[in-house]
DNA sequence: CCCCCTCTAGAACGAACGCTCTATCCAGGG
DNA sequence: CCCTGGATAGAGCGTTCGTTCTAGAGGGGG
């Protein structure tokens, strides 16, 4: 059961390949539901390795591994929102490829952040604080990109704030109900949003 | 550590207090997160009685938990849908009594149903399944309220999907950040929404 | 050649997990 | 009076948890 764990041993480091399937393990399991050994033997490491990388342990990994689900969805909401110059259309866009990450995966990868975040919040403020942050950083992504296509620098912070609130809970329904439903009927709800702040 | 135990002793049964201690505990802490043995102890029952009303063990007690949340909020949403008549105003009071709910317990307590299903979704089918009862709970009785306003009926039916997903996501954002600004600006967008469409 | 340091390797520990099991309590019918 | 069955009580099962610890592998600099 290391299937992946061979492809990525040629080129990437140990730390990197332990950071990727904590990220991944934690996006369908919780942090809670995830074990040490679990992630080492998925990332073809082993247990020292982990405790060499990580001397502080579950949350030190886990905040990493927050902080890595934070950029490389960071990645593709620059991507697709830069792809399409009308930000309502690229948001709809956003909620198809979040669909089509959903579906490919039978429903089990959502939100890396949240699922890793929402059971350890009270106990480990480090991990909280990073998704208190991937929040943001993906908020001010969305923001400027609706500055940019003329809508006012306050309207377009709120609507950052609500686009990716929206999507989050869009994707969670989407999981619950195995359904891309959700997500399309939040897609077109935030393109209306949107547009009638353009418009104003 | 029974603060809570000693009051609920007198009037509720067992079963209920074993439930509502489930349903508090996996609110806050997830699924994996809980131990049935914390379970007991909060709801001041024995292990022997916890797996005497839910032989099922942990799973089905889950399931209960999850029911429990889903019908203890819809009571909220139907109260606080049906004290104004208009939909929009309503949808931004019920924005504000989720943040106040959350103030009151330190940013601890978010939705119960979501913590408790996020982690569990692959592994555990029934609670999953649950969950998404709950949503369509939750999304049915929002749809109503807005057609009884006066917006068609299969807009309603879209809007309910967006406003239980965007007071979801908001939510949890707003638990991460510490902060009632998400939940704030979902209720303006929410309104500014469910108004473009009643207009039309 | 040896030393040193980063990294790998996995056995072992105490604690906690979900769950099973037996024993006991107690109200109500015969 | 005993008997019965729902409910309570908690010791104990095997397993897994996060973590610690010691040992070794491998490669440059002295």
């Amino acid at each position: 059961m290391k299937t992946n764990a061979e492809q990525e041993d040629t080129a990437l480091s140990t730390r990197e390949r332990v950071v990727r399937a904590a990220s991944r393990l934690m996006q369908r399991q919780g942090y809670d539901g995830t074990g040490i050994k679990q992630i080492a033997q998925e990332a073809g490491a082993t247990l020292g390795s982990v405790y060499h990388f990580f001397p502080g342990g579950k949350q030190e990994l886990a905040v990493a591994a927050v902080h890595y689900g934070d950029v490389e969805f960071a990645d593709i909401l620059r991507e697709v929102l830069y792809s399409d110059e009308d930000p309502a259309q690229a948001v709809v866009t956003c909620t198809q490829v979040l669909a089509e990450g959903l579906r490919a995966s039978d429903w089990a990868d959502g939100c890396p952040v949240t699922a890793t975040a929402l059971g350890s919040a009270g106990r480990a403020p480090d991990i909280q604080r990073a998704a208190a942050d991937a929040f943001a950083n993906w908020r001010d992504i969305v923001a400027q990109a609706l500055h940019r296509a003329g809508i006012g620098e306050a309207d377009a912070r709120d609507l950052g704030w609500t686009v990716i609130n929206t999507l989050e809970g869009a994707e969670f329904a989407a999981q619950a109900a195995q359904s891309d439903e959700p997500l399309r009927i939040a897609g077109e709800h935030l393109a209306r949003l949107i547009g009638s702040y353009r418009a104003a």
